[in-house]
RNA sequence: GCCCGCGUAGUUCAGUGGUAGAACAACCCAUUCGUAAUGGGUAGGUCGUCGGUUCAAAUCCGACCGCGGGCUCCA
C-alpha cells in the first residue's frame, strides 16, 4: 500500500475543509510525511481544538461527497491567475522550473501540486487530526510563521486504532517520565537548563556502560586518554572553533594575568595536543585515542529536550590518526565496533547514510574523493546497504552516519564516522614517513553511542525502563513475607550481594504490596521468603512482568542470573 | 531563537477575585499477612520570579525565567 499517495490526498482534503470553514486562510504546503501528513496554513491565530473538530467534521463531509480528483496541466501564466489570492503558492510557482505546471482539483478545491493522488476523496476512510503547531515558511526563521496541522489516515479502522495506540505507547516510554519515576536522573532548570544530574540508579547504569565501553576499546586497539574541560582561548582560535562554532560555545572565562579560558565544545583539539607532544613516526600509525569526553555546548533554549538534547554531555569520542592508505581498513574496524556495541544494547536494525561533499568545504577535491571512496569501499566490503545524503557532509570531510531503530521503529542517530582534513592542517600536525619526509596524517572523528546522555535516554525508551539484567540498577529484590523472616533475608542479601546488585524490602507491608512496588520499580527478579522457603531450603523466584517462576536453590538462581548477565539478555 | 500552550505539596493533579485542597509518596502507630495497593494518624506549599490593577490576586494584566508541542538546529 502506497501510503504517500493516500496521505497526500488526505492533506488536500484537510486543506479543502479549512478553506471552506476559513476562506481567508492562505495555503502553504501540504505533503505526506513518514507517518501521516500535514498542511501549513497562514493565519494569525492558531487553530483551537474546537476548530480542529470542525475541520474533521468537514473532512468527513468531503469524503462522503466523494469528489473525483483530477489532474490539470496548464501554463504558468494561467496558474498565476488561479493563484492570485494565494501569495505562498505564487512563491512556489515562481520556484518551479519549466512552463507547464500541474494542479489537482476535487470539487471546488484546486491546489498547485505535483501529485500523485488517489482517484476519489472517498478513498480516504479513517483519519484523525493529531496536533497543531507552528512552523516557518520554507523553514526559514526570518519568514512568516505558519500554522501546521498534522494528521494521520488509514484504510481500516483497526490500523488507525493501532497507530493511536502506538502514540500512547511512545508516551508511556518517555524517558523524562520514566527517569523521574525510576529515580534515574534529574534536571534542575533553575540552576542550569540542559544540565543532567545522574542519580545513583542512573549512575550505576552509566558506570556499567562506561566500563564495558573502555574494556572493549582497549581490546580493539584503542588507548584511553583524559583531557581537561577548559583550555586557553587561543587553542580555540587556532582550531577555528571561535570563528565557525562560537554560537554554540559558552562565553569565555576572563582571568587575571591576561588569560581567558574556554569550556570545551569538542574534544578534538585536546587530542591533537597529545599528538603534538612529541615527534611521531609512521610506525606509530594508526593512533587510536578514545575518551569519554564531557563537552558543553550552548544549545538554543527551544531545542533542549530531556536528556536527549542537553548543554553538557559526555561523548564516547575517539580520534584516529592514520594515512590515506590505512583509511579504508580503519573505517571497516570502526563499523565492526559500532555494530558490536549497538547489538549489545539490543539494537539490531540500522539505516546507514553516506554524506558527501557540501557546497562549502575545505581541502582539495582530490582528497574529498579519496576519502568518500574509502568510506564507500568500507561499506561495500562490509556488505552494508546505505543511502547517500548528497552535500550533507561536514565542511571538513565526508561522513557515515548510522541510525538505529528502537522497538517502536523510531529512528535515532548516535554513531557517526567523520573524516577530517581540516584540523590536522590547522594544527599542522606531522609524522615522519619511511622516506624521511614530514607528512600530515588524516584524522577520523568517531562516536559510537554518540553521547552517554542521549544514549541513556534512548535506552530508557527502547527498554521502557525494563533494563536487561546486566544493566538493571537493582537486579534482585528480596521480599520477606513478614517481619519474622527479616533476619534470614538480611543474611540472604549478604550472600547475593557478592555477585549481584541486591535490594531488600523490610517494611511491614503485605507481600502483595511489596511485589507491586518491586514490579513498579521494574526490578528484574524478586525473591520471596516465608516459612516454606526456609523449611525446604529453596527460594521462590519471581520475574518482573512474567510472574512466579518456581522454587530454586541459591546456586540455581546464581547460575541462571549469571547466564543472563553474560549474554546481555 | 520563533509560534502556541503551561508553571499550585516530593509526584500526579483540583481550585477563575474573598481563610490553599485531594490522592500517592514520606514519617508515626497498629497489623504479621503467600505472588501487583492493610487500616488509622502526623507533617508538608511566599501557588515559577518580579512588577502592575484591586479594599482584596494562585486567580486579572505585563515582563522575565523555565517546561511542553512544533519549526530550525543537533551528539
Amino acid at each position: 500500500m502506497d501510503y504517500k499517495k493516500y496521505w497526500h490526498t488526505s492533506s488536500h482534503i484537510m486543506a479543502q475543509a479549512v478553506k471552506r470553514l476559513f476562506p481567508d486562510v492562505k495555503l502553504g504546503i501540504g505533503p505526506a510525511i513518514d507517518k501521516g501528513f500535514y498542511y501549513d496554513f497562514y493565519r494569525k491565530e492558531p487553530f483551537t481544538p474546537e476548530e480542529l473538530e470542525m475541520i474533521e467534521e468537514e473532512m468527513k463531509r468531503i469524503i462522503r461527497e466523494n469528489y473525483k480528483i483530477e489532474r490539470i496541466e496548464m501554463s504558468k501564466e494561467e496558474a498565476k491567475e488561479i493563484l492570485k489570492n494565494e501569495p505562498f503558492k505564487l512563491e512556489i510557482l515562481n520556484d518551479i522550473k519549466g512552463d507547464i505546471v500541474s494542479f489537482y482539483k476535487q470539487g471546488e478545491f484546486i491546489d498547485l501540486c505535483e501529485g500523485p493522488h488517489l482517484n476519489f476523496t472517498g478513498e480516504v476512510k479513517f483519519f484523525k487530526l493529531l496536533s497543531v503547531s507552528s512552523s516557518y515558511w520554507k523553514g526559514d526563521e526570518k519568514r512568516e510563521s505558519m500554522q501546521r496541522i498534522y494528521g494521520i489516515s488509514f484504510e481500516t479502522e483497526e490500523e488507525l486504532r493501532n497507530y493511536l495506540r502506538f502514540i500512547e505507547e511512545a508516551k508511556e516510554r518517555d524517558h523524562r517520565i520514566l527517569g523521574k519515576k525510576l529515580d534515574l536522573f534529574s534536571i534542575h532548570p533553575e540552576y542550569g537548563p540542559g544540565l543532567v544530574f545522574w542519580h545513583p540508579k542512573g549512575a550505576i547504569i552509566r558506570k556499567i556502560i562506561e566500563d564495558f565501553w573502555k574494556d572493549i576499546h582497549l581490546k580493539n586497539g584503542y588507548e584511553i586518554v583524559y583531557t581537561p574541560h577548559i583550555a586557553d582561548i587561543s587553542l580555540w582560535e587556532k582550531s577555528g572553533h571561535l570563528s565557525f562554532y562560537s554560537e554554540y560555545m559558552f562565553p569565555k572565562m576572563e582571568m587575571d594575568e591576561n588569560r581567558a579560558y574556554q569550556l570545551k565544545p569538542m574534544n578534538c583539539p585536546f587530542h591533537i595536543q597529545i599528538y603534538t607532544s612529541k615527534l611521531r613516526s609512521y610506525k606509530e600509525l594508526p593512533i587510536r585515542w578514545a575518551e569519554l569526553g564531557t563537552v558543553y555546548r550552548y544549545e538554543k533554549p527551544g531545542v533542549l529536550h530531556g536528556i536527549l538534547r542537553v548543554r553538557g554531555f559526555t561523548q564516547d569520542d575517539a580520534h584516529i590518526f592514520c594515512t590515506l592508505e590505512q583509511l579504508e581498513e580503519e573505517i571497516c574496524k570502526i563499523i565492526d565496533l559500532v555494530y558490536f556495541f549497538l547489538k549489545s544494547f539490543g539494537f539490531t536494525e540500522y539505516r546507514v547514510f553516506l554524506s558527501t561533499r557540501p557546497e562549502n568545504f575545505v581541502g582539495t577535491i582530490e582528497n574529498w574523493e579519496k576519502a568518500t571512496k574509502a568510506l564507500e569501499n568500507a561499506l561495500k566490503i562490509k556488505n552494508i546497504n546505505y543511502e547517500i545524503d548528497p552535500g550533507e557532509g561536514v565542511f571538513y570531510g565526508p561522513k557515515i552516519d548510522i541510525k538505529i531503530k528502537d522497538c517502536l521503529e523510531r529512528e535515532w542517530q548516535c554513531s557517526t564516522i567523520q573524516i577530517d582534513f581540516n584540523i590536522p592542517e590547522k594544527f599542522d600536525i606531522k609524522y615522519i614517513d619511511k622516506d624521511g619526509q614530514f607528512k600530515t596524517p588524516i584524522m577520523i572523528h568517531r562516536a559510537i553511542l554518540g553521547s552517554l546522555e542521549r544514549f541513556f535516554g534512548i535506552l530508557i525508551e527502547h527498554y521502557k525502563g525494563n533494563f536487561p539484567l546486566w544493566l538493571a540498577p537493582e537486579q534482585i529484590r528480596i521480599l520477606p513475607l513478614t517481619d519474622k523472616y527479616n533476619d534470614f533475608c538480611q543474611d540472604l542479601k549478604k550472600k547475593f550481594e557478592t555477585k549481584f546488585r541486591v535490594g531488600i524490602d523490610l517494611r511491614s507491608e503485605k507481600i502483595n504490596k511489596k511485589i507491586r512496588d518491586a514490579e513498579e520499580d521494574k526490578v528484574p527478579y524478586m525473591v520471596i521468603v516465608g516459612e516454606k522457603e526456609i523449611k525446604e531450603n529453596k527460594l521462590s523466584l519471581r520475574k518482573h512482568t512474567k510472574g512466579m517462576l518456581g522454587f530454586f536453590t541459591l546456586e540455581e538462581i546464581e547460575k541462571k542470573l549469571n547466564f543472563e548477565i553474560e549474554n546481555k539478555m
